[in-house]
DNA sequence: TTTCAATTGGTACTGAGTACCATATGGGAC
DNA sequence: GTCCCATATGGTACTCAGTACCAATTGAAA
């Protein structure tokens, strides 16, 4: 991998350092408190340069994730689809993506902790975290007839993925360890297991 | 039931005649294009009285179905409990209303329509749809937790019950006659049936 | 009729988000 | 190096959502 540019490393330590400001003013003093302007000026630099790197103040509390979403396709990739998935392969599929994704948002478990607690408070947050996952789904959907799914079943297997992501986060609070394992029982007690390979 | 009071008859009247002003000036102009400020002189309200009906612009698009959400627990107790229900049971109740809730979505196929490509064609408008899901989800749990169901079935009975909604919404796409039967066969292909009764 | 609570609409404010512009700066050609 | 261009920046000014406050109106009940 080439090194990348100046300009590209300036710009990635722009956006880090936003997001670093807002987390640690949202942290301080909590969401509604925290204007745009003062997490640009913490960031040193200008209200309108937040613009520039993020659509609204929303976006910044999701940061990062966004990106992972963008590799899904290629993620999915390596899990192999020879024939067209019925509902329990497709399922198979989805879950192990879902998973993954699990252990990404909760790589930083202390910012995990922080999220999931301004999402909490904030409904328009919890809103928010809708986007994303209306995002994964359609992805996951359009992969899925890619390889031959039917519209039913592509609709639906990522819609069964993310009410188990959705139920385990429910039950595992937000404590960052208990994400992935309850998610995955989640999808146990399912009970829609592919036949045996 | 008794009359109600001239003061209910009128709020009743204001609320009704901002949704109709908003859903008509949403139709002629798109959503973008509309403020409250216009919103209320169609209405012939002031814009503060707007405010004191829904609590933003964003609400006067899914009015209507909180209050459906209001008579939830109502709803369900039409639907006994004798006994602890276990991941199918409550499944199949949690079925019957999200159904009902489909019917009830779409009795005006009109705006039904409508409100489908608002929010297909506004990002913040299918953010918020998660809200509405979210209370569900939420009241669901609650009262099959009451009804003796473990956590785990609590949490995940309802959030599967939104993904066949999801799912069988986007099948059915702003088709309102298309709304309930898709959603129906998405439950039937999950294929959790209770034991007969 | 009088009194009280609820409702209303107006004014003024904060903050998000956008458009525009002049300036600065990195990358590449020579 | 230096010249040029595309990109990035920060400032100004604007619209509009949403909130706080206040004075005036109006329904309900005595």
């Amino acid at each position: 991998m080439t090194e990348p540019s100046l300009r590209a490393r300036k710009r990635q330590r722009a956006r880090d350092e936003i997001i670093e400001a807002a987390y640690r003013l949202f942290a301080e003093r909590g969401y509604d408190e925290v204007t745009v302007a003062d997490i640009a000026e913490r960031a040193e630099v200008g209200r309108t340069t937040f613009f520039r790197y993020f659509g609204d103040k929303q976006e910044v509390v999701f940061a990062g994730e966004h990106d992972w979403l963008d590799g899904l396709a290629a993620h999915h990739r390596e899990l192999r689809g020879d024939r067209p998935p019925g509902l329990p392969e497709a399922l198979a599929q989805v879950r192990e993506l879902t998973l993954a994704l699990c252990a990404r948002a909760t790589l930083d478990p202390g910012r995990y902790v922080l999220r999931e607690r301004l999402i909490a408070d904030h409904p328009e947050l919890g809103d928010r975290t809708a986007r994303k996952q209306r995002r994964f789904a359609e992805t996951m959907t359009e992969i899925l007839r890619e390889h031959g799914a039917t519209p039913e079943t592509a609709a639906l297997a990522p819609q069964l993925a993310l009410a188990c992501y959705t139920a385990g986060r429910a039950v595992a609070g937000d404590d960052p360890a208990a994400l992935a394992p309850s998610v995955a029982a989640a999808f146990d007690r399912l009970g829609l297991l592919p036949p045996a390979a």
